[in-house]
RNA sequence: GCCCCCAUCGUCUAGCGGCCCAGGACACCGCCCUUUCAAGGCGGCGGCACGGGUUCGAAUCCCGUUGGGGGCGCCA
């Protein structure tokens, strides 16, 4: 084929939809592959979306995601002139008719809210005034093929068409009008683009004809991303926001792979591939025909795996954000030299930088922030809990303050009370983080400091049972 | 109601007539490793929707059924 140009084409709404940034990054893959263009299309014909914030907003995303796009960012709105231009001419041609139905009126006459305009002012002879809108005239016989690379030939009988408007009331073109005027306009060649727009191609179809284009572009229809009862996803039920995501706390790489991975699959057995080699991949034709669920918990795979690989350095200044921002723990007493000495054992076991926070807040928080349950199984509920904090806490009064030492020490206390070092750690670990599962306990207490750590067991022990003379001892 | 699309483990997918009594990944469940939790290793669970053809041979081709989805706006 010749270089293509494709375009992705998103109506503003402020935020870029995940269906709509795998539509991008697709046309994005495509482009690049062959060496081509992807130009960017704000479709805002509609005056109440031509918002500058809702169009930066998609900017940003796409930029988040590392989805460049050539030339400068087209906008609907600004062109008016070429839609005018074009509706004139179809006028000329007496392709179209004016028609002043409203929905309500069509739905009366058809007795049904979604039968489509039944033709009613074909012959009326209708003039342009502020309550007309301009229809095409579709053809009574024959059909039209829509040839895509992904589906195969779709074909729709004229017959089931029906004449659809191409220039509201108000004057502003509809998005079929638009779309046919500008893909020819900017040279698209391929258009890729969601499923949800496959019965609305013919339409297109039949305008480009109307305004002389003999040439089609030729398709791809995405298979839709859809939520766990295989509907599409909704701005309503679920996050769909790719700035969402980012919030959370997943790395755009991440998000830019797992959505490569709905719809299509990098040769071999590997899923975590780099960009660069998605780009040598890339296979338009072999994208899937069946809607794509979108999954969290796979994202939260794909995300974890990219945190790891991160060098230490870079995991701490992505961390910054979350820890910066409306911590758990009073900010002041955040310090980044403790944060980074543990992070490396943190790294391994978030998810998302939105998890970071609650690994590392012990270390932060004038108090740790006691968890009942894990209170309770480890502490409260273990029969050795006080003898185990009793004995750390003449135990670490002098032993060296390092991980290796505190160790050894523990597992020392833990054979002093006929315990395996696994259930010792478990009072000291509740003691001092709050929670039972956090980074590695030895570590940890490193980190934290002598006087902190000693402080803490002795809060514990004193919370687990108030200084007296024990009612009866344990077994 | 009409038009259109789709159909491999719960999920994302590999497979494009014999290499498949179907491979990988996520999730889940065991075991190992182990200072908790992760990570890692090993193993397990689990699928070609159904029925007809075509063919020496079908997950792969054709038809039908069932099921799911999208569209039918003076939104895009």
């Amino acid at each position: 084929m010749g270089t293509p140009r494709v375009r992705f084409a998103p109506a503003p709404t402020g935020f870029l939809h995940v269906g709509s940034a795998r539509a991008a990054l697709f046309n994005w893959l495509f482009a690049r592959h062959h060496g081509g263009e992807m130009a960017l299309r704000i479709e805002d014909t509609d005056p109440a979306r031509s918002r500058d914030e809702l169009i930066e907003g998609i900017e940003r995303a796409l930029r988040w995601l590392g989805l460049d796009w050539d030339g400068p960012v087209v906008r609907q709105s600004r062109r008016m002139d070429l839609y005018r231009e074009a509706a004139t001419r179809l006028i000329g041609d007496g392709l179209t008719y004016w028609c002043d139905c409203t929905r309500e009126v069509v739905a009366a006459r058809t007795g049904s809210p979604a039968t489509g305009y039944d033709g009613h002012c074909r012959e009326r002879g209708l003039g342009r005034t502020d309550t007309t809108a301009l229809r095409l005239r579709t053809p009574d016989d024959g059909d039209t093929v829509v040839h895509d690379v992904i589906r195969g030939d779709v074909n729709f009988e004229h017959e089931t068409l029906e004449d659809f408007v191409v220039v509201r009331a108000d004057g502003m073109p509809t998005f079929l009008l638009a779309n046919a005027v500008d893909d020819a306009d900017m040279g698209i060649t391929h258009v890729i683009r969601g499923e949800d727009l496959l019965a609305s191609t013919p339409k297109v179809l039949l305008l480009r004809r109307a305004l002389g284009h003999t040439e089609d572009p030729v398709f791809a229809h995405l298979p839709l991303l859809v939520d766990e009862k295989r509907r599409k996803l909704s701005k309503r039920r679920h996050a769909v926001a790719v700035e969402e995501y980012r919030e959370k706390g997943y790395l755009s790489q991440a998000v830019r792979n797992y959505l490569g991975l709905l719809g299509w699959a990098p040769p071999g057995d590997r899923e975590i591939v780099p960009i660069a080699e998605m780009v040598a991949t890339f296979d338009l034709a072999a994208v899937n025909k069946a809607p794509a669920f979108f999954d969290v918990a796979k994202l939260d795979h794909v995300n974890a795996e990219y945190l790891r690989a991160l060098p230490v350095a870079t995991f701490v200044r992505e961390s910054l954000p979350w820890l910066e921002e409306d911590p758990p723990w009073p900010p002041e007493r955040f310090e980044l030299g403790t944060f980074e000495a543990l992070a490396p054992l943190v790294q391994e076991r978030v998810r998302t930088l939105g998890e970071v926070p609650e690994m590392v807040d012990f270390l932060f928080l004038e108090e740790p922030q006691i968890d009942p349950a894990s209170w309770e199984k480890a502490v409260a509920g273990s029969p050795a809990a006080a003898a185990v904090l009793d004995d750390a806490l003449v135990a670490y009064a002098d032993c060296p303050w390092e991980a290796e030492a505190l160790h050894k020490v523990t597992a020392a206390v833990g054979e002093r009370h006929g315990l395996a070092l696994r259930r010792a750690q478990g009072p000291i670990r509740v003691a001092v983080t709050g929670r039972t599962v956090g980074p590695p306990l030895f570590e940890s207490l490193q980190v934290l400091g002598r006087e902190p750590t000693l402080a803490r067991l002795r809060t514990a022990r004193e919370r687990l049972e108030p200084p007296a003379w024990p009612e009866r001892s344990g077994e």
